[in-house]
DNA sequence: GTCTATACACTGATAGAC
DNA sequence: GTCTATCAGTGTATAGAC
């Protein structure tokens, strides 16, 4: 009945073990830290052998490496709201909106990006030093031009923009804690909405921009 | 020439090994994780063998728990800002200070707590659904009967909350992000007051307080 | 390509001499 | 109280049958 494997149909499997295996190693990183998580788990989760996880990434460095990268793909993509924005309200807006979407559709690699960062970033210390020190150097001028403009307060962008990372990233990393708080329950749709207008009400109105 | 250890000197050395294997866990914990910290590292790092860690300390979990507790004494400590406080402008002011300074001077205390909090505070629960709630509900009362007052806009006492939080936090938990976004060099003391400034500024102008 | 069995290193914890 | 030596358990990684 079924054919012999054809060499499209083993990249199909190849393609869909090894998704599976970054989707099981994300979540086993985000609940165990690095340390704490086994290979043994992540195999467990993705539903394969642990030797099988070892064929596709050799050591789990590896394995965790490409997690990481993967996830400083997505939150560069959340980047883009910020560009072609007419002025800081749209802009800066449109970018919290993005960054909490983020943290409630990708809580699990919000939290290993912070826990990468809060042990030294050992493994991605170059992408922070060239991509994101870019990023970022790009986005306070354009900051830095709103302000020289007159369309909002003279703010440090830099304290800015790390402002809205916490805040935003918050919703991702002490998720529990905000559950915690909300009576043991995660946020509802409306409650996330709701987080979403204080945060850009506040830092909207904090930075003098109408809104 | 010395003298024979009395009880009192045997009670002064234990309070001297206590402090430094705690000082030397808290410092191991924050930079490896709970899952990546040894014990044998924790022994080096306090400058003792690892069979006296396990004597005052009988096991790794143990000795986790007391610095999260710590660390929580700590954090409540700077919650006092806000009592007392003729109004916003005092007591959320001076609450961002003290949570400023508590990431200037106790970088890892923080970074433990993030990390416990971020793998479900599996440690510490009972803390978050006790004390913390209990602060939380507190202060956002405070915060309602301010706004009810007409003495700042009507915010979300929870979700100001957790940007301060985020936001103070943020300078500890992601320092290395920041020091590397500076240049590779950490924040000078000029540096700091200017976060300092930054956050109060957006957040005390963003909830309708002139300061 | 897949999986079982296993080598090898390391960790938390403890026994027992001092 | 202090420290050396060691055990039991577990982790990463791989060899080799299929």
């Amino acid at each position: 009945m079924s054919a012999e494997p054809t060499p499209l149909r083993q990249n199909v499997k190849r393609r869909e073990n090894e998704r599976a295996i970054l989707a099981a190693a994300e979540k086993v990183f985000a609940e165990a830290g690095y340390g704490g998580a086994t290979m043994q788990l992540i195999a467990d989760v993705a539903g394969l052998p642990k030797a099988n996880v070892h064929y596709y990434f050799q050591t789990k460095e590896e394995l965790y490496r490409q997690v990481v990268s993967n996830i400083f793909d997505i939150w560069l993509q959340a980047a883009g709201s910020f560009d072609g924005a007419t002025g800081p309200a749209e802009g800066i807006g449109a970018y919290i909106d993005a960054k909490m979407e983020l943290s409630r559709t990708h809580p699990d690699g919000s939290k290993v990006w912070a826990s990468e960062v809060m042990h030294g970033a050992p493994i991605i210390q170059d992408y922070l030093e060239n991509i994101l020190v870019e990023w970022t150097e790009g986005r306070a001028r354009v900051i830095q031009g709103w302000i020289d403009a007159g369309r909002m307060d003279p703010i440090s962008p830099h304290h800015l923009l790390y402002l809205i990372w916490a805040t935003t990233q918050h919703y991702a990393d002490f998720g529990h804690q905000v559950e915690t708080l909300n009576g043991n329950v995660p946020l509802t749709a409306a409650q996330w909405d709701e987080a979403k207008t204080a945060v850009k009400t506040i830092v909207l109105k904090g930075i003098g921009v109408c809104g």
